[in-house]
DNA sequence: TAACTTTGTGAGCATATAGTAATATAGATA
DNA sequence: TATCTATATTACTATATGCTCACAAAGTTA
């Protein structure tokens, strides 16, 4: 492996593993339809809004979200919303998860 | 949130944290063309076997490889390919940054 | 059987992450 | 100005993660 392969490696995985948090993960699909202020993302994601503010941070030291100010209020909105697929991408992992579980569970 | 719409983002954060490792995330595309052993992979991550071994271990818990034993050797593959399209949705995100980056030096 | 190879695992350490409570900051409003 | 609201941050604790070394288990080969 090449310096510039690990590097790369190192970049992707810092943006995966920041969506690899379940309350990080309801934040971005609440976000898939426009932005919100922390506020109602943490009612939405009940959360303490510290803690919310806090994974606000993860998300945004990774490119994942964005912010605006406006007034007292901080909107925050997903950059790039293809990072809704990355969600997608799993369900399949998961599916056949399932169907193993549920074969297992047949020779009981 | 209800309940299960919680438990949904636990499991698929689960995958996604297990995919989120620089190493981990060599390893799913090093056996994106077949199953390869623990041996050759440690080589191929330049990491210690027991290390890999471990990393392996993440991954089989998330469901994302499989196994099986042949001799000495046991052979890891991918369980459903489409992991590998995890690396790829990430990719937008880091050409954004790269953009931001580059438009930033410019004023400079 | 003895020596070797491949892999997995326990123990231990360092570091990172998640969460909470309290406080600071900035803007809005009475 | 005083107060209220929304958000971020500091300090702290608890837990999780990553890594290494040493060793164990299982299969291979001499």
């Amino acid at each position: 492996m090449k310096t510039h392969e690990k590097k790369l490696y190192q970049f992707k995985a810092a943006v995966i593993a920041a969506a690899g948090h379940p309350i990080r993960l309801a934040i971005i699909d609440f976000l898939k339809d426009g932005e919100q202020c922390v506020c109602d993302i943490a009612k939405h994601v009940e959360a303490q809004r510290s803690n919310v503010s806090r994974h606000l941070g993860v998300l945004l030291k990774a490119g994942i979200v964005e912010y605006r100010k406006e007034g007292l209020k901080v909107m925050y909105c997903l950059k790039t919303p293809c990072v809704l697929d990355l969600a997608n991408c799993v369900v399949n992992v998961l599916r056949k998860q399932a169907r193993e579980t549920s074969t297992l569970l047949k020779r009981l």
